[in-house]
DNA sequence: CTGAAAGCGCTTACAG
DNA sequence: CTGAAAGCGCTTACAG
């Protein structure tokens, strides 16, 4: 027999001339069915490859078994490790993942979320652009009463859940491992202003170098506002430039840890022996560069796991509002940058 | 005015005291609506928000607006690129994409095509993993109707369009550059014999090697089943013992030539003076290593776009059956691991 | 210019 | 043990 298309329940039941609701019901094993007829619907539907038509049980269950996922970029390892662990953890309960990037930009995450909100996703799991200020489009889904959980990107004044590491504590950890080294006059290299994790870590920086009584000054922290290598190489070229002392840099992630360990290099000065290097959010090609960039390594997977395993609560519990954030921890990955002892 | 969940066209037909047919046209500019109805209608719709439910949609029109891709693994540079490519074509023609990662394992893969399947995808983009031998799976989507476009990795004996690049001419400029800068033992280090890929590129190894009247010989073929940097290392390293004349690798993708040039180096010879390396599937860290890897450039995110356009071409147009194979250029990048002029 | 009805594929309360 | 009916949200051919 030809077919074009899926067959469904209803092609079922007029070959075997039984009516839907029995097909439906011996396709779930209902009490109350003949065995008879179960086989010979169950017979059909493999010969077919029946498969239930996903849209029409969501349209019926008012419910789609999709969670919709914002995030800023898939080309960034870090990133790309969280998605795998949202899979996984969606996948085991029988979740679909609907994947969109905002590539950091405020209006096509505005877009996207519009498109899953369309597409009636159950929840949505979002990091949110460097660009985002304005939160109109991600207060319209929490009034609409979609789950929403944060990750990564924490955001203020939402009264959302949120997996997030801990932020000032890596940066505290990767500062005091400077100090460590002996490393007394350090830079550090900070990410946009406009996202809290770029604040924090901030903030430990500037807490460990107190805790160690070595001074806080102003010109030694310099923003790049794009993050990328060639932005941080230029910076860092100039504050060599100015002959300041420099025994240490600290930057915000490892893209610009690079560009500094570029420029450094460019200047003939020596690694680690002259400056020592830190980075943020290890990845790959940290173990590659000479020499290997030491780092603060963040849990990729687990943050997309957590965030998966919280939206899916909050989809399947009653009581909403009760929002919960998770702290992961990092972890410093020591390697050749910053070892002097 | 309190509402739980997100407006529909009833709600709106309600408050107004009007049909839901009217309500629908109104919303799409129908022609013979009144204006003052039409403005009533739309008034409301922006002031609650209202977005068509693309389940209802969907399920009506018989036609999602989702295309599936099913991918090996997102962490890979080359296949975040890809996607990045398929989601700007899809997005542009209001298509959204449901992405599920098969782990490089057969039964992952299949099982994420029933999924996609049954949330009734309009088309299917695959890259099939490492694994699959088995092609049933594939198969049936063909046999139920729904356009599917291979890229990347061909499959043979499924007559679909695919977009590929030509690992042959690859490999091929990859060796023969090995050739001019004077290396004539060349290693070979092959991906896993079951790929189209891994095959395409020994022989564009061969033909290169026969061209320059070089002898081809077997020993130097050496496979690297799992592709890891591990693998490639202990395998390079277990060819150095033995002695062979070596001044040459080209391996089979980048992990593996990082691999090679790593146990080049602990072996205490000279790259590239001793032996120069080239690999494949540039990606980030190709030029971050020491010296830089020489690699073959693939352009994942025309690969992506082009495919993304291929299954919308096939999804709108009514002629089934003529597949297309569309095979993009790849480029030498030439490092410091390979120049010995 | 507007409305009632049917139907996309499925499930389930209600009858029998 | 089985079937007819209603409904999820939307559109559109058919009436009026």
């Amino acid at each position: 027999m030809m077919r074009s298309g899926q067959v469904t329940i209803k092609d079922i039941a007029k070959e075997l001339n039984i009516s839907c609701s029995t097909v439906s019901r011996a396709l779930k094993d209902f009490p109350g069915i003949s065995p008879a007829t179960k086989k010979a619907v169950t017979d059909l539907a493999d010969k077919y490859n029946y498969r239930p038509n996903a849209i029409a049980l969501s349209l019926r269950n008012q419910k789609t078994n999709v969670i919709g996922v914002i995030i800023p970029e898939t080309v960034h390892f870090f990133f790309s490790t969280v998605i795998s662990g949202i899979e996984d953890a969606a996948m085991k309960e029988g979740y679909n993942v609907m994947i969109c990037q905002s590539n950091e930009s405020y209006e096509r995450e505005a877009d996207s979320i519009d498109a899953l909100m369309g597409a009636r996703v159950d929840g949505l799991l979002v990091s949110i652009s460097r660009e985002t200020a304005d939160l109109d489009h991600l207060k319209k889904v929490k009034d609409e009463g979609t789950p929403m959980v944060f990750f990564d990107r924490l955001v203020e004044g939402m009264n959302a859940s949120s997996v997030i590491i801990d932020d000032y504590q890596g940066a505290y950890d990767a500062t005091e491992h400077l100090i460590e080294q002996d490393s007394k006059n350090i830079v550090h290299l900070t990410g946009p202003s406009n996202l809290i994790i770029g604040r924090k870590r901030k903030e430990g920086y500037i807490s460990a170098l107190e805790d160690h009584q070595i001074p806080v000054r102003e010109e030694y922290i310099v923003e790049c506002r794009k993050g990328t290598q060639e932005e941080a190489e230029q910076v860092m070229a100039k504050l060599l430039s100015t002959g300041m002392a420099i025994d240490g840099v600290f930057a915000s992630n490892d893209v610009a840890a690079l560009g500094a360990l570029m420029a450094v290099k460019k200047a003939g000065l020596k690694i680690p022996r002259d400056i020592a290097i830190v980075g943020f959010s290890n990845w790959q090609f940290s173990s590659l560069v000479e020499p290997g960039l030491t780092s603060i390594s963040q849990p990729g997977y687990e943050i997309g796991q957590q965030a998966a395993q919280l939206i899916l609560e909050e989809i399947n519990s009653k009581e909403k509002g009760k929002s919960q954030i998770k702290i992961l921890d990092t972890e410093l990955i020591v390697r050749g940058s910053s070892t002097r002892k």
